[in-house]
DNA sequence: AATGAATGAGAATTCATTCAT
DNA sequence: AATGAATGAATTCTCATTCAT
């Protein structure tokens, strides 16, 4: 009540909604999923529950819809790799960690696994969200030097063992999308394929 | 002079040109790897030199172009890791072949490579056409069965050995693309940690 | 001090404000001089500093908008032709100020000349607002009359001749607008080709 | 029949058509007469009966429609003033006939006149086809150079006489349009005007 | 009164596909 | 078989206007 009386002396209008914006990426992220990466604004508009203009008054281009997505869903990958990070654990469990975390939040979420392989490929997206989406993954690659000093991979650059970490976690990914009822198994074993992979 | 012409043409039913057809597939490469796969038919038919319609005489439908393309390419690359295969080397320089083979021709035709990259993640490709494109490379899981056998995926399916050599390679494409100099140390580093992801 | 605001606010009605108003009408101007007839009321209502939705406070629709501008410059150029109107000079000086005026105002106003342009043609403007528009200047036709009784115009609507004058200082105010170092010659030429136009 | 062979060998598909380029022009000149400069291809289209992706096999944008029919009009107008032009008569009497040529024309062809108003304000038309269009009506002025030699408008540019007669052309095709029963009188008087204008 | 988010009906193009030639 | 004009549905984005705050 005190809040609309405020308003109305600022004379401020209905501010944007962050929820609006959320549902927004949302719908996008399952269109995009089921429709690739020629989803029609439109078809996302309204599974979102708004009107297709109102899109545009979130994202002013189809093309800056997709390069936030893109963005936003590799925050939050980054994110479930990090999260409860055990930073004292031994190298090799605190690489388990990372592998693990980004395996499951990819099954937990096939949609947004979905998306993101569509608007990797897409025109839409653009190098520089490119580059910063790939800043956030290179980190790994630096985190595991200690582990790679010794292995195959040794004086090659960060980000391919970063890279190749993101393969077969993928890899994995897929298969326990596949079937599900061996997630633990192909979790593992994918994850014992990345190590000895890199510290041989 | 045009009577001559006239019952040239009216003599003999012109056949279906086996050239205009890959004139049309390699056009379709070029401009897919530029566009992506939203690329039109108008842009592909005018690169291919021929007109909008005749496309249409060699492939009923853009899906139909879209599947046989991609069929084709994954033809060319089965055969690239197979050709002079070694049939009676050891098994590490067997599997070392396949992979090198397969890099060996990502790198040289980048385009093939980025349509391929297209066409794997768009909805014209359908799921026979994918799962033709992975039987070939199933064998591949196969013939790498011994190694396996002791290895951290030991009792998982071929085609996620399969996969995992895909992915891997893939990954050692796209280094090499980006620093060609140095493509023999990605090469060779990609393989060793293929072969210790799958061995130990 | 909040509460104090709030009770200002609550306590006034914030009436019309008059400057609002001329700011959007000035604002309507410049982009439309700018843009053409199809000037979006956000651009107008941004540039005068003013939401969106306020520019409908103050004029229910375009439509309104744009007819009222319409009629306010066509009042202005009334007014700039007949400011120290010299009431008792000679008929050739009198037709003199009118036609100097007039062409002096466009000149000085490029950005009104433009935007009456633009109006004149436009489907929005209303047969009404032209009517009135006209009729402000049909009374310099009457004004004329007298020079014109013996010249090739007689019997024919003073409109006609109104019409001819706005026609040659239109044309005149353009070619100073190009050329603004010949500004007098080019008024003084234009005026008497309108004299000798229908005086003789 | 022995066309089609002929075409059938040569491989030609439908020529692009004149009758529908000159369809959509004429479509358009009626509905921008009727709508002014915002009328939509659509309806042009509509009009002409072509379907709306026709229109742009023979103008590539909106933009390219306008500025052709802009210049079309001009040069039909251009022709309209030079038919039948007689050489050897004398001075006044070859300008009377250019603009009376000009104004039937202009009362034959109102939607015609209509289309130019609004072309000649639009920001589609660009300069170039300004440019182009006024070069045409340019020559008039050196028509008249004998004429102008003593008037009040000596020394200044022919373009500047051009654009008087077709100021003063345009004010009298207006009220031809009004009444038409005084077509002869507002013509005559018109044309007197005109040439008072600038030979005194 | 003032704000600006929300709306949805257009608007200009694009494009796979058909079909007359 | 080859051509490319013709089609009209679909697409992205704009904009006048409304309305919750």
């Amino acid at each position: 009540m005190i809040e609309y009386a405020l308003n109305y002396c600022l004379a401020m209008a209905r501010p944007k909604s962050e929820d609006k914006r959320n549902a927004i990426l949302a719908a996008a992220i399952q269109v995009i999923a089921e429709l690739g990466a020629s989803a029609p604004t439109a078809k996302i508009a309204q599974r979102a529950g708004v009107a297709e203009g109102t899109l545009f008054t979130y994202f002013s281009t189809k093309d800056e819809l997709f390069n936030q997505l893109y963005l936003e869903i590799k925050t939050e990958m980054h994110e479930a790799m990090l999260s409860t990070y055990p930073r004292d654990a031994a190298l090799k469990e605190r690489a388990r960690h990372i592998f693990t975390g980004y395996v499951a939040w990819g099954v937990r979420h096939p949609a947004k696994r979905k998306t993101i392989a569509q608007l990797g490929v897409s025109e839409r997206v653009t190098a520089e969200s490119r580059a910063e989406g790939m800043r956030m993954f290179a980190e790994f690659g630096a985190l595991l030097d200690e582990s790679i000093a010794a292995g195959a991979l040794r004086d090659l650059p960060q980000q391919f063992v970063a890279s190749i970490m993101a393969a077969l976690a993928d890899t994995t990914m897929e298969f326990v999308g596949r079937e599900p009822e061996r997630a633990q198994r192909y979790t593992d074993s994918g994850f014992e394929a990345f190590w000895n992979a890199i510290t041989h």
